[in-house]
DNA sequence: TAAATAGTGTCTTTGAGACACTATTTC
DNA sequence: GAAATAGTGTCTCAAAGACACTATTTA
């Protein structure tokens, strides 16, 4: 650094700027009794006290020195914290979290100017969360229940209504979901360590919400290079309805799936 | 909003919390002489004065009355600031913007905790820029001259290193445009309003860095439903070297290419 | 035994890519 | 005329989806 920096960066004032806020909010999703699920925490807080809300909060900044906490970690700290999930826990180890974007519109919280980073997780069926932090409750919500359009809002009357602008990105989550699915095998970020295929094809029903020809899903899932390998173990299939054992499976070592696996579903194709 | 709410806003103090700078930064590309170009600027400040990058700045926060800017207001802002590009240029009216990713990283600036949100900007050829704002010059700069790796990074010695951790967010940037010309018309947005297949199948060799073979390309892109509509003229091609005049077409209403334009080379297929 | 399910075989249709060819333009 | 390019025809191969079928399990 050069002694003009320097000189520059004593001189410098943060705090001459209208302050910004800077939230992480999590869309974490699971699968729960064949629902695709979403984490949501009721706030004990005003604003919007008593409604329900994608977990998150601030981020610990830290100073010109540093000190402050990186994104992906503020949205785990936050996830662990608001649902007694410990950040231990051998399920967030499996957890897949990637970044949604960004909500920053002026006016979207009440009491300052709030720039959200929401991060997308995906996670095995996990135990039923127990509230903390600033939440009065916390529950794995199915997102049917929440009436969400696709435009991203709740129609009025809704049992459940987001707070903030927590419907939107709730929204933006799931579609990314859903085309994730398509192109890369995140499916089995939902799965157990092991599983069988026809546990995954009820991933992707859950989260397309249609069903799939089950034998043509099982043919397509094998042939691409690298989504499953085989365990040569056999699933011990309890409660099912008859049928045979199904073999159990690994996820692959492929990041993307080539060729991808379309949704069927494609008459809308946006024009 | 009930008492309760209201009272807890008027004690709510913004500035407890350490202070966090939130940027905009703009990844602008465009296709120049067959290159595909970035948009960069040279800092005229500290930190890393004198370094090229990406153009950006600091959003406007307001007060918690509002007033401030929205975040893809502050990209075009700050597009137009440091680019001499007047924010109404009809040139600015056919960009195509969308939110790239946050880069909040401790540390990614010295002066303070900085998290900056990326805009992607796709842009028809443009005039070159007059400097402005901040920036001490301005340059298209060909991507192919920043000697990028995938990983983001640039190697040691390289003619034109990025300042802050712009490398990676243009990397990030390149890989997301590429990815994008498979599955969506974005590639008209390189193009002029009127444009021809042969044109149109220059933005995808430079994006994607690789030739095409012509009479497949162009029996795709008339197959896919959307992507183009003709409009009955004929380019009259000035300065080409022989053959038939190409016809002209305009981008057509297909948000969605279906089926996809996918890129030929994918050997690598990310394992 | 009946019903449900795992997994495989096979046929049809669509689409991607290789190659060939004609027509049109510039040098 | 030679070379380059726009645009089309045609063939082959890969892959998606429909349908059928067998084997295995539960109720």
């Amino acid at each position: 650094m050069t002694r003009d920096e320097a000189g520059f960066l004593a001189s410098y004032d943060p705090r001459a700027y209208d302050p910004v806020a800077v939230t992480v909010d999590v869309v974490a999703l699971t699968i729960r009794d064949g629902a695709l699920s979403v984490l949501l925490v009721r706030r004990a807080h005003p604003p919007f006290a008593d409604a329900w809300a994608l977990p998150g909060g601030f981020v610990v900044a830290g100073g010109a020195d540093g000190g402050g906490e990186d994104l992906p970690d503020a949205a785990v700290r936050e996830l662990a914290e608001e649902t007694g999930l410990a950040a231990a826990d051998a399920a967030l180890d499996r957890l897949h979290l990637e970044q949604l974007g960004t909500y920053g519109a002026p006016g979207r919280d009440p009491r300052m100017r709030v720039v959200s980073v929401a991060y997308l997780a995906f996670a095995p069926a996990l135990p039923d969360p127990a509230a903390g932090g600033d939440a009065a409750d916390a529950a794995w919500t199915p997102v049917a229940a929440l009436g969400l359009t696709a435009a991203g809002a709740q129609p009025p009357g809704t049992t459940r209504p987001l707070a903030f602008d927590h419907a939107r990105i709730l929204a933006d989550g799931l579609e990314r979901a859903r085309a994730k699915l398509e192109y890369t095998p995140l499916a089995t970020a939902f799965c157990a360590a092991e599983f069988t295929i026809p546990e995954l094809r009820a991933v992707y029903e859950a989260v397309w919400g249609e069903e799939l020809h089950a034998g043509n899903f099982h043919r397509k899932v094998l042939s691409v290079p690298g989504f499953v390998e085989g365990t040569g173990g056999t699933s011990d299939a309890p409660g099912r309805r008859g049928g045979p054992r199904p073999r159990l499976y690994r996820a692959g070592d492929a990041r993307l799936l080539h060729p991808a696996l379309l949704r069927p579903s494609r008459e809308e194709e946006v024009r």
